[in-house]
DNA sequence: GGAACGATCTGC
DNA sequence: CAGATCGTTCCC
């Protein structure tokens, strides 16, 4: 997942995002929305793989997965950050919006989990999301780079398997 | 039916 | 470091 490319929008709108910073969540573990089995919240983990599963936190944010397991199989990526390969000031105008506030750094645009969302204009509505239709609101692509060179440390902002080695950054640099 | 809490972010 | 803010899940 990391070095790919996520992408919203078209034409002026068109936002393309490199992943940087991910984590894995399977069925078998306990921090995984899909631990205690299929709900409605969490339906779409349990689909194809390539389709996008969002869900709704902290009564105000959004995160985006994408699914990796067989159908059946509870798994999804979470994308917790990455940079603005394109559409710079479209992010900057959802990532700062209307209040008056000094401007965010470049590398604060999108090195979150909801900020990503927001970056890219991702929510409710792209749940489920095929991200391989090219015409969908949300797609997934590579430009060829291979994978960069990343380490793997435990996740972040959760409360059980927090010994797990499921985080993944890209080395600063690549 | 109700309560607790969360794969977070921001400003103080 | 606490507040924002509400859907989902679980327990009674």
């Amino acid at each position: 997942m990391l070095g790919l490319l996520l992408a919203t929008g078209d034409g002026p709108e068109l936002v393309v995002v490199r992943i940087n910073e991910t984590e894995a969540y399977t069925q078998d573990d306990a921090a995984s929305h899909s631990f205690r089995g299929p709900t409605p919240r969490n339906a779409v983990m349990f689909g194809p793989a390539g389709h996008m599963y969002t869900y709704f936190t902290y009564g105000m944010h959004w995160c985006a997965n994408v699914v990796t397991g067989r159908a059946g199989h509870g798994e999804a990526v979470l994308l917790r950050g990455g940079v603005v390969e394109h559409g710079l000031e479209v992010v900057r105008a959802r990532r700062e919006g209307s209040r008056a506030r000094r401007p965010i750094r470049d590398r604060d645009l999108v090195n979150g989990p909801a900020k990503l969302t927001q970056a890219l204009g991702i929510g409710p509505a792209e749940n489920g999301v095929d991200l391989c239709d090219p015409t969908a609101s949300v797609r997934i692509c590579t430009d060829g780079a291979p994978t960069p060179a990343h380490e793997v440390t435990t996740r972040i902002g959760i409360s059980v398997a927090t010994e797990l080695p499921r985080r993944f950054v890209t080395l600063r640099g690549r």
